[in-house]
DNA sequence: AGCGGAACCTGTCGGC
DNA sequence: TGCCGACAGGTTCCGC
């Protein structure tokens, strides 16, 4: 569900609410697929401590705990943090919550399941962070990164920024927009970019993510923050998702293609592949 | 090397 | 109404 903008807004609105707050109590109502690890260490790990901090690394969440350990976070499509009063009840989808010392619950719901919860006592043993690229929004990211790692690469645009080992938190709905405002076909060969291109892709990567990040993310179906409010992005789409609606700057229609079994939309006209 | 396919799991929506 | 296929913001593994 959820790529950088809206991991980020969750991110801050949980660091907000749980900063200080005590882990009284683990409940975990199903496990599977979704804790990684043994299920009474992750319990034992959790219980008694203490919230000091809650950052983002790509599409994961960290929260940081003392005694020294940290709870890692992947939503995948589905997966939602919510704060609740004590005397909520699980729904549906709850599959773990975290009973806190000032009376409210931290909710893990997950419709589908695919999210993960991790427990490590150092960042740098999570198998799933240790692979991770770059962050697209680091001076990192730069021309010069791109050129290097794929002047020989025949792979496709849409399938590098797809890519969370290349470049770590872009999603689907953002690369089709980000190619999209840089005139870029997702189908090009990478080998084929010349370095004003790169320099349009970082530059809308940039806008766009930054933008959506201002907007709480986007909001498609079932995105919801913290407190259940809804992102605002979704306004500001100019082709994900818009099949057979005009182009917003040529008019004719928006094509949507499989690439990599996921949609991509994007407009022929404005983005053509370069001879 | 790079792609397509399947898998993980569950729900919603549209067509017939 | 019911059934069926397509599709969903993600990631990983496998085989050609």
């Amino acid at each position: 569900m959820p790529e950088l903008p809206e991991v980020e807004t969750i991110v801050k609105e949980l660091r907000t609410e749980i900063s200080g707050d005590i882990i009284s109590n683990v409940d975990i109502f199903r496990s599977n697929p979704i804790i990684q690890g043994d299920l009474p260490k992750f319990k034992f790990e959790l219980k008694g401590k203490k919230f000091i901090d809650v950052t983002r690394r790509a599409k994961y969440l960290i929260f940081h705990l003392k005694p020294k350990s940290f709870l890692i976070a992947h939503l995948r499509m589905t997966g939602k943090f919510i704060i609740s009063s004590y005397d909520s009840e699980p729904s549906k989808y709850t599959r773990v919550w975290f009973k806190l010392k000032s009376g409210r619950i931290l909710i893990f719901d997950d419709v589908r399941c695919f999210g993960t919860l991790e427990i490590q006592k150092n960042l740098n043993n999570s198998n799933s962070l240790i692979k991770l690229g770059i962050e697209p929004l680091s001076k990192e990211m730069s021309p010069r990164f791109f050129l290097r790692k794929l002047s020989k690469s025949k792979r496709k645009i849409k399938s590098v920024l797809l890519d969370q080992k290349i470049v770590a938190g872009l999603g689907n709905i953002y690369v089709s927009e980000i190619l999209f405002r840089s005139g870029i076909n997702p189908q090009s060969e990478v080998c084929q970019l010349q370095k004003k291109d790169w320099i349009k892709i970082i530059k809308f990567t940039r806008t766009i993510l930054e933008e959506a990040v201002r907007n709480n993310g986007t909001t498609i179906s079932d995105f919801r923050r913290v407190d259940d409010k809804t992102g605002k992005f979704q306004q500001f789409l100019q082709v994900y998702g818009k099949t057979n609606q005009p182009c917003p700057k040529c008019g004719i229609p928006i094509q949507r293609i499989i690439q990599q079994q996921r949609s991509t939309f994007f407009c022929l006209d404005c983005q053509k592949i370069k001879p």
